[in-house]
DNA sequence: CACCAGGCAAGTA
DNA sequence: TACTTGCATGGT
């Protein structure tokens, strides 16, 4: 049987799983701490550390400047890797007051390229990271590729395991409609998917609902 | 108890 | 270039 295209996967899941509403946040700088924040982590522990830079009222770019590494580290803690991210962050936040609101040129849409070589030059911010800010946080076009995409999509033969990031973007991109929200939506279901039905070791593929997908 | 989470950079060969 | 390892809390 012919492979469904990626649309009709979609369809597929929000059919079944319905709107994610994803970023949950109050701000896109909200959404680009928590980016941070998740790499690698479970997101309920993300929004305990969110709260507790939220109840110092302390999630703003120069506030979160002025605190020691290690104040920070402790403010955070609950997310996990609190040291290194601690330091991921201010690269971010340097980043983020020299850099990014400085040049309003960099937000215009015809930019994204630049933007997103500018986030992949913070030490601590590498593709998934930098491409969740630019969709969930800026609503810019384009794709978040992430564990699980790469494992329910290798699954089901769509490409190999060890895909590189890249072509499994671009796997996406060149076969979606270009739209923000389309890929804002994608993404997330991919996300609820991995987790109720494609965990690492327990994956439950006969109750998936791509189980037909060929 | 083991496993896992909305990764990334640094070290090694 | 291609692997491997460190980072760490909290939920299931």
């Amino acid at each position: 049987m012919m492979k469904k295209g990626l649309d009709s996967v979609y369809k597929k899941l929000y059919a079944r799983f319905g709107a994610q509403n994803w970023w949950p946040a109050d701000s896109p700088f909200e959404i680009m701490v928590g980016a941070i924040l998740t790499q690698n982590t479970n997101w309920l522990n993300v929004e305990k550390a969110i709260n507790n830079l939220k109840k110092e009222k302390l999630l703003e770019a120069r506030k979160m400047l002025k605190l020691s590494n290690r104040r920070l580290a402790a403010l955070i803690r609950p997310a996990g890797y609190y040291n290194i991210k601690a330091d991921r962050l201010k690269e971010f936040l340097r980043f983020f007051v020299n850099e990014f609101n400085a040049k309003e040129s960099l937000m215009s849409a015809r930019h994204t390229g630049a933007l997103r070589q500018g986030l992949l030059s913070v030490k601590g911010i590498g593709p998934e990271t930098a491409d969740s800010m630019l969709l969930y946080a800026l609503s810019k076009p384009v794709f978040v590729v992430d564990a699980y995409t790469k494992r329910i999509f290798s699954r089901h033969k769509y490409f190999q395991e060890d895909v590189s990031y890249d072509e499994a973007q671009k796997m996406f991109m060149q076969n979606l409609k270009n739209e923000v929200k389309l890929f804002n939506e994608y993404h997330a279901l991919i996300v609820r998917l991995g987790k109720d039905f494609c965990l690492k070791r327990r994956p439950k593929c006969e109750q998936c609902p791509l189980k037909d997908q060929k």
